[in-house]
DNA sequence: GAAAAATGTTGCCCTATGTCAACGTTTTTA
DNA sequence: TAAAAACGTTGACATAGGGCAACATTTTTC
């Protein structure tokens, strides 16, 4: 149960076995089915989910319906709703799981309390949000001025993992542009 | 000249006199004048800047020369290209001043020194990267799927002293529309 | 495994916004 | 402070891409 979230965090920091064990009882497991609501628009996030198996999707949906996505993380990857989980403040945007999936969650307290207690984690958590920051960047930064064969293409080149599990209809919502524009982009590539 | 600084750690962190002067003494004060490049596309960002006095611009340019603004950070505020300092990387954008400004400068050696050494710079480097994420954040969502007219009013609503300090062509350039749309829309507010 | 729902594709038309150019205004420089 | 350069504004025109609808295909549900 525990071992993608180990092999993770050895992957990033120099640890003990202790303290590696001390860290995944923190966690437990959540099985859910596909197109499950983790967290709502208006409510505050609560938790850090790591995704042992299945994929979550970060968006955010306008009156009309009109959904916008954010991020996608897959397998060995943290997900939360980061603003919120840090400001307390309601979220403002929706974590689903596009597929069925394991995920192990950890509350936020627990979570602050590992990163005061055992340094391993709390520089895990530095990790995370550095990371979190530069794909933050490059997402924005990636696209900005492009034209919609440019994104296709900046996903392909830097994300083609993406293209073979999402939607086209996610996809365009990831990418700023409709779906009949996605479509017929794809026809010409 | 450390004033300002301090006074910004202060307000992040619980922190004796001493650890603040030991923190202080690391940073170099750097006059520029206007437009000066503290960075270029190709090199490796090797400083973290804080703003004493002026404003700093982050910004990339296409081969044909068309300008992307990305952050503009003010007095009071911490910039560098985060990416590149982070990874060591080149940092494929560029670090300029767009009025003459004063900087305290500290290298990345120090810096991540401090961060093993002062706890307390610890948890400021680690608010800076909840901060910018944050930020980030916000400025990818706050955009996608606006049009043109909504962006400027998002940037009205959300940073309002950008309009006051930045020309409309770097303020086209940071919200991805041409200074003759920025202007026919300015027009009509 | 049949019916229903969701998703993907494609054509037609329309609008927002880019480009270019002319001109006026402001800023910079010497 | 005069000349040069940069910037801002506005009009005419071109075009990428959105909206909608019809139909095809795939996925989900019972």
């Amino acid at each position: 149960m525990y071992s993608t979230l180990q092999k993770f965090i050895k992957s990033k920091t120099d640890i003990d076995d202790q303290s590696l064990l001390k860290i995944s009882l923190y966690f437990s497991l959540v099985k859910t089915k596909r197109k499950e609501i983790l967290l709502n628009y208006d409510q505050v996030c609560h938790h850090y989910y790591f995704i042992n198996k299945g994929c979550v999707r970060l968006f955010t949906a306008s009156k009309d319906g009109y959904e916008s996505s954010r991020y996608f993380a897959f397998e060995g990857n943290f997900v939360t709703a980061l603003p919120s989980f840090i400001d307390q403040k309601p979220a403002e945007e929706y974590l689903q799981t596009i597929e069925k999936s394991e995920l192990l969650c950890i509350s936020r307290i627990d979570f602050y309390k590992l990163v005061d207690e055992v340094p391993q984690f709390a520089k895990l958590y530095t990790e995370i949000l550095e990371l979190g920051f530069i794909v933050a960047q490059k997402r924005i930064y990636g696209f900005q001025g492009f034209d919609a064969l440019d994104k296709v293409k900046w996903v392909i080149k830097h994300q083609p993992q993406l293209l073979l599990r999402i939607s086209n209809k996610m996809m365009a919502s990831y990418l700023g542009i409709s779906p009949s524009t996605l479509s017929r982009i794809k026809s010409k590539l």
